[in-house]
DNA sequence: GCGACAG
DNA sequence: ATCTTGTCGC
C-alpha cells in the first residue's frame, strides 16, 4: 500500500542522509547545487508534508473525559490522576544510542507509579523543527506497549520534553506524539525555539517588565498569534520554561496542570523521565 | 548573504 | 542532547 511505500522511501532516505552527512561539503559552494544539500532539503520537504498532514488532525481545545481535581464536581466525572512524562537521554560516547523513558505520576501523591525504558539506536539526525522524526518513534512504542497491555495506569495526559504549537509550522514533538497516540499532550521546552519574531532576549525583557500575573507571559508573535506561554515555574528560577499546547488541550488548562506538577523548574513527570532515562543508560553500559 | 534554530 | 567542578544558598 501507500504506507509501505512511504516507509520504504523514508528508510532509504535515512540511510542516504547518514552517508551524505559524513561527506565533506564544500564550504564555498559557488554552484549552490551540491547533492547533499539537495538531498537534505528534499528529506525536509517530505517531513514537512507529514507534519502538515498530521496537523489536520490536531485539536487545540480541551477534549477529554476527565476533570481537574481542583475543579468543582459536575456529576460523577472521572478525575485526572495519571500524568505521564517522556524524555530521551543520549550516550556521550555514541550519540546515536538513546534511552527513551516513559513515567506516570499520581497527581495526588506526585509519586511515580509506572516506569518503562527502551534503549535504541536512532537513525535520524536532530534537525531543528523536525525533532519528532528523531524522538517520537521510541516514545510512541513505549506508549503503545502500555496501551496494548491495557495497563490501569495508562496516562490520561502526557507531558513532553519539547514543544507543541511553539514550532515553525505549529506542529512540534508534543503535537506529533499527541496526534499519533490520540492522547492529550502538553509541550514543555527548556529553551525557546525562535518563531514568529519571538527571541530569547525579547522574552527576557518582557518577562522582567511584566505586569504578568503569576510569572506567566503569553508568547505572542509578530503575527499576533499566541504560540504558548513562558513561565517561571519555581521560586528562584529566573529562567522560564516554555509551555505550549500539544493535542486535545487548551493553553489555559495546560498551564494549570503544569503548575500543579512543578516541584522544581522542570515539571515532575518530565524531570523524572529525564533522571530515569539517564540512569537507565548508565546502568546499561 | 549570514545567523538563528526545541532536543 | 552531552562535556564538566566547584560553589552559593536555603
Amino acid at each position: 500500500m501507500k504506507m509501505s511505500h512511504l516507509i520504504h522511501t523514508s528508510d532509504v532516505s535515512t540511510e542516504l542522509w547518514k552517508i551524505m552527512n559524513h561527506v565533506k561539503e564544500p564550504s564555498h559552494s559557488s554552484s549552490g547545487c551540491n547533492f547533499s544539500t539537495q538531498f537534505q532539503s528534499s528529506q525536509q520537504m517530505d517531513w514537512i508534508r507529514v507534519q502538515d498532514s498530521l496537523k489536520g488532525r490536531l485539536i487545540t481545545e480541551d477534549d477529554f473525559k476527565w476533570r481537574l481535581p481542583t475543579r468543582e464536581k459536575e456529576g460523577s466525572c472521572e478525575i485526572l490522576k495519571y500524568v505521564g512524562g517522556v524524555d530521551l537521554s543520549f550516550s556521550k560516547d555514541d550519540s546515536s544510542i538513546a534511552c527513551g523513558t516513559l513515567v506516570v505520576l499520581d497527581l495526588q501523591t506526585h509519586k511515580v507509579v509506572y516506569e518503562d525504558s527502551s534503549i535504541a539506536r536512532l537513525h535520524i539526525p536532530y534537525v531543528p523543527g523536525f525533532l519528532a522524526f528523531r524522538e517520537a518513534p521510541v516514545l510512541l512504542e513505549l506508549l503503545d506497549k502500555m496501551k496494548n497491555n491495557a495497563h490501569p495506569f495508562y496516562p490520561q495526559l502526557l507531558m513532553v520534553d519539547g514543544n507543541g504549537l511553539l514550532h515553525p509550522r505549529g506542529f512540534g514533538l508534543a503535537c506529533h506524539i499527541g496526534v499519533l497516540a490520540d492522547l492529550p499532550t502538553v509541550g514543555v521546552g527548556k529553551n525557546l525555539h525562535h518563531v514568529d519574531g519571538l527571541t530569547q532576549s525579547r522574552v527576557r525583557e518582557l518577562l522582567q517588565s511584566a505586569d504578568s500575573p503569576e510569572n506567566i507571559l503569553p508568547l505572542i508573535g509578530d503575527s499576533g498569534c499566541t504560540w504558548g506561554a513562558a513561565m517561571r515555574s519555581s521560586q528562584g528560577s529566573l529562567k522560564p520554561i516554555f509551555i505550549s499546547v500539544g493535542h486535545r488541550i487548551s493553553l489555559a488548562t495546560a498551564i494549570e496542570i503544569v503548575r500543579m506538577v512543578c516541584r522544581f523548574r522542570v515539571p515532575e513527570p518530565i524531570r523524572q523521565a529525564d533522571i530515569r532515562s539517564r540512569e537507565c543508560l548508565r546502568n546499561n553500559r
